[in-house]
DNA sequence: TCATCCTTCGTTTTT
DNA sequence: CGAAGGATGA
């Protein structure tokens, strides 16, 4: 049999994409069309018979990913993709959750919060119980519990041995009382949560082991032990689990993923009578050879792999070029004259990539080209949903959807400025708490008197007209109701630069729009919570369950889905990113800049357990990202902090074959130290090293010692038979040498 | 209640 | 160096 959904496929993807039903393991390179892998799976299974649509449950990480399976998956298949589960893992809890809210132990219009939102809480759980800030520091606590959740652990379950463990244990339960109390959760709490509904509820979990045959996970290394919990629990015996990964691309150990879970895939979701399968894609159709052959060469530097080599059947392409500057300023200046050189050859702006390790490294490119006049994009940042007049406007209708919601109470109370302030709002949080209820009950129930009890009064009488006004409207008009109502709008009209903010207001309306129509098309959006039927153990399944409520599932939307950046403009420009935020695209030309030992790899990963390996990792996708052209630069001195800082050349140069690798800048000698003459040293060398007199060596030089290897001269002092020079060397770090007896010489 | 000063701190980030 | 958050004063 022959179908079209198989032409084009290699031999190996074809081999995946038919894998009979076992679960499997697909090891995929970068750039292997991992994605077409996974969706043209799922249309087979369909376009055979094998699967019904309402079998498959495919999950991803993040929304965008989500999007483009729906998105190839229409293209693919005739059947519609309604009663397929699709989406995030935290967007297919979640809508497992509001299925399912009574056994989960949650009010049916529960809220999630986002990590501004958590902080907010943790600091007022911090002033309701007096505890200490500065040893317990918020956004720790924060970390601690995410990692808890992550690790399954409720509180009772962490283990505590000292005094300040038990503390932060402490607060971690008194922050699950208050979650619940008012009605929300964390991200790692959907999760979690899910875990426990499945795990405790047998009918609820055959339900879906029944349902879903056919799991399919994307991206799989990132996966952290929750999640790949989750997945044992819902893969019956009767599944199968087809997880689509790379190991060498794991680069968010950082945030718990578990490159570790690929190994113990075949354990762990074989069976006996299927054993689970591994096939590995390693053809590239992105790069060329040149741009493979250096990213196989550097991988291999890493011990714990699977084991996995692309090739292309492209040509070799062109050589990777090279640049050592003088300074980070001469590094930014090259990047702009090569980037008006690549354009000129009618390469777009948009197709080139300038890639960096941490984001404080952006400003000075960016310098370089507004300078230039160069347009460019910078991606992280603010986000739509998470700006402040977006937050307030979503603050009043969360108020409206969940009254119960504090932190929702709180941020919208007294803006616009209504004459309630902290005094008033002490009041409110104490009698609540004597009473044990919400500040929206304590309010509307008169608990403060007087002036402010009044303000308060007309507050809430606010809310409830406007929760009355917006019963009945379409979601979209609800929210250009609350925006209006709620006194928004005209607070900012009255603010001098208030005209974005109340563009963004009114985006937050088209927005809502956009998402009833996605919602529509799909019949049932991942976002939009399935029919509750609190009487059922399990509700009905099918095409026909539907949103209960736009609302909410509008919220849960945008806690999920921060949205985009900044739009794209509508002039193409250079795009500029953390190597982390360019895994998954491609580019004409990539520059890695900033290659410099302290920097990429990063001085933090280096006493991390595995960090240097992942640092690896990183440097790997950052070659991956390149289509045709690739350039790495580095830069002998930066300014960092405020002080110029001397770092040499990143391990990861040395790493690549040099055949194929072109140093534009002066020849460069075996240890990857620059040679440079004066002339060309620039900027670095008239700095005048104020007390590097010892005769012959001066700061920012390049240096070998027999025992510590290559390093960079940082600091002087002393002169005659006392002179000592402070050397960083790239393998052993900081130290000082005093040049009588050390034997360093130049490099 | 807001504005301004001052201290602190500095990887990576999605949901 | 520069952003961000807390504290302080008008």
């Amino acid at each position: 049999m022959t179908s079209p959904l198989l032409a084009d496929l290699n031999p190996r993807q074809h081999e995946a994409v038919t894998l009979p039903h076992t679960s499997a393991l697909v090891l995929a390179g970068a750039g292997s069309g991992e994605t077409r892998v996974l969706t043209t799976r799922i249309a087979w299974l369909i376009a055979t018979g094998q699967a019904s649509p309402l079998s498959i449950l495919a999950v991803t990480f993040t929304n965008k990913a989500a999007r483009e399976m729906l998105l190839r998956l229409s293209a693919l298949t005739p059947v519609s993709v309604r009663g397929m589960w699709i989406g995030t893992f935290h967007g297919l809890c979640n809508r497992m959750l509001r299925a399912h809210h009574r056994d989960a132990n949650l009010p049916q219009l529960f809220q999630i919060m986002d990590t501004a939102d958590q902080l907010a809480l943790i600091k007022r759980l911090y002033k309701a119980h007096g505890l200490d800030a500065e040893r317990y520091p918020p956004r720790e606590l924060a970390w601690f519990i995410a990692s808890a959740k992550e690790a399954g652990l409720r509180p009772q379950a962490v283990e505590a041995g000292d005094p300040f463990a038990r503390a932060r244990v402490e607060h971690y339960a008194l922050y699950e009382a208050m979650c619940q109390r008012e009605g929300v959760v964390d991200f790692a709490e959907l999760l979690l949560r899910s875990y426990e509904l499945l795990a405790g509820r047998d009918a609820i979990r055959e339900h879906y082991r029944r349902r879903f045959s056919n799991l399919l996970v994307d991206e799989f290394q990132d996966t952290n032990l929750l999640q790949y919990r989750w997945l044992q629990l819902l893969a019956g015996p009767d599944a199968a689990v087809f997880a689509v990964g790379d190991d060498d691309q794991s680069i968010y150990a950082f945030r718990g993923a578990n490159a570790a879970n690929m190994q113990h895939f075949e354990r762990d979701f074989g069976r006996p009578e299927r054993p689970a399968r591994l096939v590995k894609l390693e053809q590239n159709y992105r790069s060329h050879g040149n741009i493979l052959d250096a990213a196989n060469a550097l991988i291999r530097h890493n011990r714990s792999r699977l084991g996995k080599e692309l090739w292309t059947s492209e040509g070799k392409g062109e050589p990777i070029r090279a640049f050592a500057a003088p300074t980070d300023l001469d590094e930014a200046a090259f990047v702009v004259d090569a980037v008006k050189g690549i354009a000129d050859e009618g390469v777009p702006l948009s197709e080139i990539a300038l890639l960096y390790r941490s984001n404080a490294q952006s400003r000075v490119l960016e310098h370089a080209l507004f300078n230039a006049g160069l347009p460019y994009r910078v991606w992280g940042g603010m986000r739509f949903f998470e700006r402040a007049e977006v937050k307030h406007a979503l603050g009043y209708l969360r108020l409206v959807a969940s009254p119960e919601d504090d932190g929702a109470f709180l941020r919208v109370v007294n803006f616009p400025p209504r004459g309630i302030g902290a005094r008033t709002l002490e009041q409110l949080q104490d009698a609540a708490r004597g009473r044990g209820t919400s500040l929206w009950q304590a309010a509307s129930s008169g608990a403060v008197g007087g002036k402010a009890g009044a303000s308060l009064g007309a507050f809430v009488t606010l809310i409830e007209k406007l929760r009355a006004e917006t019963a009945s409207l379409p979601l979209s008009e609800a929210v250009a109701q609350v925006n209006e109502g709620s006194g928004l709008v005209a607070h900012y009209r009255s603010e001098k630069d208030g005209e974005d903010r109340i563009e963004n207001l009114e985006e937050l309306v088209n927005a809502a729009q956009g998402f009833v129509r996605e919602a529509e098309i799909a019949g049932d959006a991942p976002m939009l919570g399935d029919r509750v039927s609190p009487d059922a153990p399990v509700p009905d399944e099918g095409p026909s369950e539907g949103a209960t409520d736009p609302l909410t599932a509008f919220l849960a939307h945008a806690a999920l889905e921060a949205g985009e950046t900044q739009e794209a403009e509508g002039r193409p420009a250079l795009q500029l990113m953390t190597v982390h935020s360019a895994k998954g695209l491609e580019f004409h030309t990539v520059f890695v800049t900033g290659l410099e030992e302290g920097l990429f790899p990063h001085e933090n990963s280096l006493n991390e357990m595995d960090g240097p390996e992942e640092e690896r990792r990183l440097m790997y996708v950052a070659l991956t990202r390149a289509r045709r052209r690739l350039y790495l630069t580095h830069a002998q001195s930066r300014m960092l902090h405020g002080q110029t800082r001397w770092h040499v050349a990143s391990r990861f140069l040395d790493e690549l074959p040099r055949d194929l690798v072109a140093w534009l800048s002066p020849a460069r000698t075996r240890t990857g130290a620059v040679e440079v003459d004066e002339a060309e040293w620039g900027r670095a060398a008239r700095a005048p090293a104020k007390d590097a007199d010892a005769p012959g060596w001066r700061i920012g030089q390049n240096v070998r010692h027999a025992k510590f290897g290559v390093g960079v001269i940082v600091g002087a002092e002393g002169r005659g038979s006392d002179a000592r020079v402070q050397v960083n060397f790239r393998d052993v770090g900081v130290k000082w040498l005093a040049l009588e007896y050390a034997k360093l010489e130049a490099a």
